[in-house]
DNA sequence: CTCTTTGCAAACGATTTGCAAAAAT
DNA sequence: ATTTTTGCAAATCGTTTGCAAAGAG
């Protein structure tokens, strides 16, 4: 059961402030658009739901990097060679992406089965293990036209 | 036991040919630098190898895609946005990589268990299911530095 | 008041495209 | 002879950087 979205703002406010980051409005409005909808979004996306809040594209950048150093956000990579950013708080779950390759569409994938896998790769000497895992295939839609 | 050298490359030609593209020395050339060595290459690294072999970036670029039509290359994604290829024949086992986040150097891991995840992609709708897993960590080596 | 962050313009680096010459079939 | 592929130059696109002005603490 997730918190609600208010509440998420106001712990990732807190979360800004602990790693000595300050609150601005750039911030903040990026913090909400990535609350209030799911799915990692491009830059640009971001920067296009942030319209009316005169916001230049260099600032959602330069934020997203700051958010993701708070851990505030986490970047997905789709293999396209563009950045994609989603909200990560502590009660969301670890999850993976089913992405439409005609469509470019994203789906959840709540299930993960790497943890062995990074055992396996702890026991090769690395330390500060992580794994990206995505899906990619088409979708029902794409495959009907 | 994988094919030799050789063959490999006679294999890859014969490819080509089914797929009615010429062969040509690039291309060729391409091949041959990676089935003689392993691990995925960037571009810039495949054309470095063909020092000598005078060849333009661009073709490198278009040769790739080519090659990766054919299905002889695999493209592999490190999350840095940079293309990255490696060979790919039918006897090359299916694997994964782990990626240092300080050094970038890359080791293979030849164990996988997503088929099991890729069923339930498939049972979402979903065709031509394919996936990417890749570890990054900090390696013993750079641990130590 | 001090230090951080923003906006704008310009730089960057990987990749792509247009087109005429060269090579493959 | 026909069609594909190459080389070179220039364009493109996402991302990064420098610097002065604006904003946060």
């Amino acid at each position: 059961m997730p918190r609600p979205a208010s509440n998420q703002l106001e712990d990732a406010l807190a979360a800004l402030h602990r790693h000595r980051l300050r609150v601005t409005r750039p911030r903040r409005e990026i913090l909400q658009v990535l609350i209030h909808n799911h799915g990692p979004f491009t830059i640009e996306q971001i920067h296009q739901k942030l319209a009316g809040t005169r916001c230049d594209l260099v600032t959602v950048y330069r934020c997203l990097a700051a958010l993701q150093a708070a851990g505030l956000v986490r970047q997905c990579d789709f293999g396209d060679g563009i950045q994609r950013f989603e909200f990560s708080a502590d009660d969301h779950a670890h999850h993976h992406h089913i992405i439409c390759t005609r469509c470019r569409g994203v789906e959840t994938l709540d299930a993960c089965i790497a943890e062995e896998l990074e055992e396996m790769v702890r026991q090769r000497g690395y330390t500060e293990v992580t794994h990206s895992m995505e899906f990619f295939g088409v979708c029902p839609t794409c495959r009907k036209r």
